[in-house]
RNA sequence: GUCUCCUUCGUCUAGGGGUCUAGGACACCGCCCUUUCACGGCGGCAACACGGGUUCAAAUCCCGUAGGAGACGCCA
């Protein structure tokens, strides 16, 4: 039988960037195995729920290319299933009202807790047959044996069934818990294969039993480690972005996060750059690790340079246009389109490129205070023969034939070249790094550049005036 | 506190008894290329948490210890 996997989300908060990896895993899953991956919309906690945070998840997972196979499932239209089942579990003896109120709860939790005592539940109403629809319904857990769980990721885990206690089912309003739905939706969409996070692996052993209570089949689990931050603790907003959207306005392409997110705690080898053909070939369970692994900023950007190198030049303007601080004509898109390919080697996101993309819109607006080493009287003045020679040349020029005739210049006025060439880039972008000036110039043209620098020296004969 | 899981360079990891004086990648540091910064090339630094076993042989298997994380809700 081929798989059936879900992702299941709970759109109470921004999409961590975790759950992104889960969505991931699940995802390559399903298309390595010829499987069906499904979306289920976890909104039971209405308070919690937005609609907002509902759109983001799909937005963000069309942004990633993780298609979904049939319809999203929405838990909360679900509830009077969730509801039947509850019920019918009492009806068969397997679960039982519970009439204690959150503060007779409440007191005999903190008394445990004062005396060292784990807290259970001691069932107090177990065998009571109350009919008060008003109580909650709590499942009658087995008090003794072991639960074995044979985790494809984790291995076999076991646990004492006396360490759980009868834990809640449906509440009192009822609306069924998050163990209950899970178990009964999981069932429902026939999920064969359970891969979440490990922070719900004690979980499973409790929804166990809820599958054995209600003679279903029991699916197998894999619980992948969690994400940590650069400092070993779960990651958050703390840290920078914990949010997959975060990261989408940071810059990152979405073939770098799915990159850095499936090497991320999972490995084919010495791979590192891996398609998305290369990883639904790849991609096995087995080879997750165990242990939690640290959110690495730096080797996401170096992963980011990598791809925005190896995207079409056409496809980055489109990332960069939206970007840019006002609308631009027709020219400039093209200068930037021309300019791409020296864009393109320096940026580390999509936000830096569209930084450097400035170059070829206007005249620098403000410089950098590392220009002044370059803004002396000498400098002027080879800037002022920088005119004299472009002057000479045509508007339209290739930029070997500048670059041969800035170093004649070089030569003749007795400076190495990079004097001049780190002058001219202080007047044509304010700043000291960019692409190389003689590409520039071949873009923007010589009476262009011409009039920047011509602006530049009159306003920079006290350094300074002009920023 | 109880239960569960984890532990190889700073980080992500390869490794599944001998091929390990432990490999790769990012980061960092040099050098080369060079009009800046990148890119690219070459080189360097750097790890099997600790203690016991098992074995002719252990990073690899077992048991402890320490450290870290997660779960213990009428949240999901």
């Amino acid at each position: 039988m081929s798989p059936r996997v879900r992702f299941a989300p709970s759109p109470t908060g921004v999409l961590h960037i975790g759950s992104v990896r889960t969505a991931l895993f699940n995802w390559l899953y399903a298309r390595h195995n010829g499987g069906k991956f499904l979306l289920r919309i976890e909104d039971t906690d209405k308070v919690r729920s937005t609609e907002q945070n509902t759109k983001l998840i799909f937005e963000i997972l069309e942004w990633l290319g993780i298609d979904w196979d049939e319809e999203p499932v929405i838990q909360s239209t679900r509830l009077v299933r969730h509801r039947e089942v509850a019920e019918a579990m009492v009806k068969d003896g397997r679960a039982y009202r519970c009439c204690c109120s959150q503060e007779e709860l409440a007191a005999k939790k903190e008394k445990a807790l004062s005396e060292g005592k784990p807290y259970k539940y001691d069932g107090t109403c177990r065998d009571k047959n109350i009919v008060d629809a008003q109580s909650v319904i709590r499942l009658k857990s087995k008090l003794d044996g072991n639960t074995t769980v044979i985790d494809l990721v984790q291995g076999a885990v076991t646990v004492e069934n006396a360490q759980l206690d009868d834990f809640v089912l449906l509440r009192s309003d009822g609306t069924p818990t998050y163990m209950l739905s899970v178990v009964v939706d999981d069932h429902d969409m026939g999920i064969t294969h359970i891969i979440r996070g490990d922070d719900h692996l004690t979980n499973t052993f409790k929804q166990v039993q809820i599958y054995e209570a209600c003679g279903w089949t029991v699916p197998s689990f894999a619980h992948i480690p969690l994400i940590y931050g650069p400092d070993g603790a779960k990651l958050s907003k703390r840290h920078g972005a914990a949010s997959a959207v975060d990261y989408r306005e940071l810059g990152y392409l979405p073939e770098t996060i799915s990159n850095y997110l499936l090497r991320l705690g999972w490995s084919h080898g010495d791979d590192e750059i891996i398609s998305r053909d290369e990883a639904i070939e790849w991609f096995d369970l087995r080879n997750i690790g165990r242990s939690p692994s640290r959110f690495d900023m730096k080797k996401l950007q170096n992963l980011n340079s990598h791809y925005i190198r190896q995207r079409d030049n056409a496809s980055l303007l489109s990332y960069v246009l939206p970007l840019l601080k006002k609308q631009i004509g027709e020219i400039e898109e093209k200068r930037i389109l021309r300019g791409m390919d020296g864009l393109k080697t320096r940026a580390k996101t999509v936000v830096e490129l569209a930084e450097a993309a400035a170059v070829y819109i206007a005249a620098p607006t403000h410089y950098d205070d590392a220009c002044s080493k370059y803004v002396t009287d000498v400098h002027i003045s080879l800037l002022r023969d920088v005119v004299s020679v472009l002057d000479q040349i045509g508007d339209s020029v290739t930029e070997e034939q500048v670059a041969q005739s800035i170093k004649e210049l070089a030569e003749k006025r007795g400076v190495k070249l990079i004097e001049i060439a780190q002058a001219m880039r202080v007047a044509l972008c304010g700043r000291l790094v960019s692409p190389s000036v003689f590409q520039i110039i071949e873009i923007i043209g010589t009476n262009e550049t011409v009039s920047r620098i011509n602006s530049f020296i009159s306003c920079s004969v006290y350094p300074g005036s002009c920023s």
